[in-house]
DNA sequence: ATGGTAGGACACCTA
């Protein structure tokens, strides 16, 4: 059987659901994972999800920032939001999809930015992002042992490898390339005995890019990408990783995300 | 070295 998955911070549902709708219609994931949906709860446009047969959600929203979404067309059991660094900020949901295979669980993350600077002193939304890190490490050693198969997902904030950005030397110093930020996510990855599914199918040199500021004149011109969004999943659906797409074309769309969507496929 | 754009909510925060 084959099982897809995609993850897209939206920069707000409500406004941009005429290009989620047009997305699901073209490229019918099976679970749509999204970030940034910037609305509470009651909030939530479900209705235009259930008329594609995305019927099963689970959400975790606040007003005005962050903000997360599950959407299925398999069943699913929402799960505990995490809470990191002590915040009630809406940066995680998870569930727990019943596929043919079994189940199969869902961890959805919105990472935070961390502003401009990068000096802990200096800059704490930097200090809340190194710690939200850290946090991430620690629980994701514990992850691993649940033996459930498992896909984390989401914009993570981080480009933690060289080619993950249009120019390695000059990002070192811009936040989402530093070596704290890099360093750390290596070692969660690793700790949590994660397989990064995006270099797992397209591994380095290749560049690779799934974020395009919106402050550039000409973002597609200019190129000057990164990699931000992510599909983590356990080994032992590693076997399984067959195809990813990047949908760089959504970038185009009219009042489009600054982030595109990422679709990974399972397959056996 | 700087400023560039976008969304939410309604003064200015976050990205």
């Amino acid at each position: 059987m084959t099982l897809s998955i995609a993850t897209w911070n939206i920069n707000s549902v409500r406004l941009r659901i005429d290009l989620v709708t047009r997305f699901l219609e073209e490229h019918k994931p099976d679970i749509l994972c999204l970030q940034e949906t910037k609305c509470m709860n009651g909030q939530f446009p479900h209705g235009p999800f259930r008329k594609l047969g995305y019927d099963y959600h689970a959400i975790n929203g606040q007003k005005g920032y962050h903000g997360v979404a599950i959407l299925s067309r398999l069943p699913l059991q929402e799960e505990e939001s995490l809470m990191f660094c002590e915040k009630p900020d809406a940066r995680h949901g998870a569930a727990l999809v019943t596929t043919p295979d079994g189940p199969l669980r869902i961890h959805n993350f919105y990472v935070p930015a961390g502003g401009d600077i990068p000096d802990v002193e200096a800059n704490e939304k930097f200090a809340h992002k190194l710690g939200f890190l850290d946090e991430m490490r620690l629980w994701g050693q514990k992850e691993k042992q649940t033996k459930i198969p498992t896909v984390l997902v989401g914009d993570l904030n981080v480009a933690p490898l060289e080619n993950d950005v249009w120019s390695h030397k000059q990002m070192l110093k811009i936040v989402s390339h530093t070596p704290m930020e890099t360093e750390r996510m290596l070692a969660a990855i690793q700790e949590g005995e994660w397989v990064d599914a995006m270099r797992h199918l397209i591994p380095e040199p290749e560049k690779v890019y799934t974020w395009w500021s919106y402050r550039a004149a000409d973002w597609a011109l200019a190129n000057r990408g990164r990699r931000l969004d992510h599909i983590w999943v356990s080994p032992d659906l590693a076997p399984k990783l067959s195809d990813l797409t990047i949908l760089r074309e959504a970038r185009g769309w009219e009042r489009p995300s600054d982030h595109v969507p990422v679709i990974v496929r399972l397959e056996g």
